[in-house]
DNA sequence: CGGTTCATGTCGCAC
DNA sequence: GTGCGACGTGAACCG
């Protein structure tokens, strides 16, 4: 990993094009090529960035560049596409080189499909004498997050997010709509389940027979045994 | 900014859980308490990071964890919600600070509302006959990307994408069921017009009376005067 | 390799 | 502040 401190301006060429001014910044350059031009601000996401696999390459700069005060040229190419960054640095402020090793990578715990797994195994939570069909019940669109039996008997699909928005009722509905097509399945009423639900998508779920339900994942987690995987 | 490569390990609590094993990596804290942890690949996207406002908290390491060899530890609190990193360096192998200013900020050439700019002012791109009604055309639902009319002069709602997807079908879909309530507008047809449009969005598109069209944003900027703004 | 869906999405704009 | 949609979305998973 390199990383260089420099005052420099930033043309990015590909899906569409981008300029940043002559300021200085951060310029880190991956082991696989990659860089990210970063501020002193903003959040995670770099100012502009090539994303891997990439090749650098260092020029000096032609002479109507050298007149307007830049020093180096840095080309950055995408290995796959033709996404073109250019950096002209004006100059280094500060430069270091690092070997970091390759990283173990990231554990998590608390995403969709976690939330998946505890629900079905404590699908009780949507109501008294449901059952669980399946997981991941495959349809010619998709796959269904859960298939579920109610206390009466019938067929109940179940969308699943974190954040409950207007795009999972469409989801929901498409999936219902397919399964009322098969009689052997039909009737199938729709709940879309997730730790929170926006109102708008709460109307258009009512609005087309579909019950919302808000989970509480640390409630399920403190239920269920093997809570501490992580720690 | 200040640069760190540390050995350590990171953990974060927030909306999720989430654990970085013991390895060499990048620290980088920003001027707004912001903390990215970056690896020496992968993309732009760190392995860990804090988003701002948050603050940083250097701490002496507890007993327990001086003897696992912590030399430090550093507690990122996010000043909104309650996520929090943790972050136990074990080694500091290089270390620097750097005044990098405010940056004058990205600018951009080719997004939506580029897009959507062109084809108002093109409009006849979509066939002969064809005239603007106007962008924007606000609905209850949200606005509609343009609405026009064409040769017969019969409405016409078109959904402006990049990158066409169903997603995009199902919004222009929402937008026809309302505006065909309209006496005043009825019949409204629907064009959804992308750069890209994915086949199955196609498919959905036209069992559903749709029309496609794929737009080349270089051909239109092409036809428009104030080509040459960014460069 | 393409298709689909999730995301600690982030970001920017309009209300 | 909040809601909403675009994004060079990126990243993971699955065929």
């Amino acid at each position: 990993m390199r990383l260089v401190i420099a005052r420099c301006s930033v043309d990015y060429v590909g899906r569409l094009k981008a300029h940043l001014p002559l300021a200085t910044r951060l310029l880190l350059v991956k082991a696989d090529g990659s860089v990210l031009v970063h501020s002193d601000g903003g959040s995670y996401k770099p100012l502009n960035w090539m994303s891997p696999p990439a090749t650098l390459r260092v020029a000096s700069p032609e002479d109507v560049d050298l007149e307007l005060g830049v020093m180096e040229q840095w080309t950055v190419q995408s290995a796959k596409t033709d996404d073109r960054l250019i950096i002209n640095i004006h100059e280094k402020l500060d430069e270091s080189s690092h070997d970091l090793g390759v990283d173990p990578g990231l554990i998590k715990d608390g995403v969709e499909a976690d939330l998946q797994r505890l629900l079905a195994e404590q699908i009780e939570t949507l109501g008294t004498g449901y059952s669980l069909i399946r997981r991941e019940y495959f349809t010619a669109i998709g796959p269904v997050d859960i298939l579920a039996r109610d206390a009466e008997g019938a067929t109940v699909a179940i969308e699943l997010k974190r954040r409950g928005d207007i795009d999972g009722v469409e989801q929901l509905t498409r999936y219902l709509e397919l399964l009322n097509r098969d009689p052997l399945l039909a009737p199938v009423r729709g709940i879309f389940a997730a730790q929170q639900i926006k109102p708008q998508a709460k109307v258009l779920a009512y609005d087309r027979g579909i019950d919302c339900v808000t989970l509480d994942y640390d409630a399920m987690r403190g239920v269920d045994d093997s809570e501490s995987r992580l720690f």
